[in-house]
DNA sequence: GCGTTATGGTGCGATATCGTACTGTATGAT
DNA sequence: ATCATACAGTACGATATCGCACCATAACGC
């Protein structure tokens, strides 16, 4: 029974993403916590990826990386540069267009970020197993990829 | 050595953290692809929650629910009601507040959203093995409760 | 080269999210 | 009962996110 089955696919794709969705808000509402005022978890992903990733690429690859509309990325850039954490330069391959660089202010901004969580993740570390997630990371990574391949092709 | 241990600890967690937020706003873009204009994935998430879990209850104890300021939360019913997928009754327990009913239209709105969704999902489960997500899903929803007590407590 | 089309970034207006302050009702102490 | 305090919801202003239109440059066809 093909339809049966699918129908079963598609109520634990849901299930799934929407408990990710939960997770991610909680995470989110912690993390926001422990940020100064003045920047939020989106711009500081921003700069998460600019070291974790890749930086001097260009305002628009960041957009498709955080599947965002490009206005917000840019207005994501722009608050970042206004705090001095990345550099906007122009880009020499093509006249319309920019590349982002991270200061070493916002190399040390994101580190010293990342470690005012970790009385967090120590306290949530005694309730929840840590090992647990280097069984499901992996398979997070992989989702991850073919939701990309999905988007893209 | 237990600070390299706590050190380690904080690393997964932000990491684990880090992939969750993708796969969250890869499956956000899907699923806010499908839904009309006029609605987002947040207020939908709402309506989802009334279904999935309890209608009747405050909007306080929604905005709970979900980690968002009671403002935010008081706008997106103003929209679901707007479009009458929701009511709002009077708290007959208390004066100050108010209940949130779905209404038929609601109901009928988040199965048609649901069932509009079925394609991307057909098509991801071609890439990515939906068995998978039965292993995560239970660790995740250990995770998300875990996060909740730590918020409350 | 020149014109057409495609593309990167921004300006602008609309909606969403959030923090602060306020209003009205409930709760508790006396 | 009266008063002080706590709490649910709203009003309002600030910022974030987004879609649309526009500008400048690039890429392409000829």
């Amino acid at each position: 029974m093909p339809d049966q089955d699918t129908a079963s696919d598609a109520a634990r794709f849901f299930t799934f993403f929407n408990e990710v969705g939960i997770v991610y808000q909680l995470a989110s509402a912690m993390f926001e916590a422990r940020l100064p005022p003045g920047i939020l978890v989106s711009q500081f992903a921003v700069l998460n990826h600019l070291v974790r990733v890749r930086d001097g690429r260009t305002p628009l690859d960041l957009a498709r990386a955080f599947q965002v509309p490009k206005t917000t990325m840019t207005h994501s850039l722009v608050v970042l540069e206004k705090h001095h954490l990345i550099r906007l330069a122009p880009n020499p391959r093509d006249g319309r267009s920019k590349c982002v660089w991270i200061t070493d202010q916002g190399r040390e901004f994101r580190q010293a970020a990342i470690e005012s969580l970790t009385p967090d993740f120590s306290a949530l570390a005694a309730r929840f197993a840590v090992g647990q997630l280097d069984t499901m990371l992996p398979v997070l990574q992989h989702l991850r990829k073919e939701m990309d391949l999905q988007r893209d092709g």
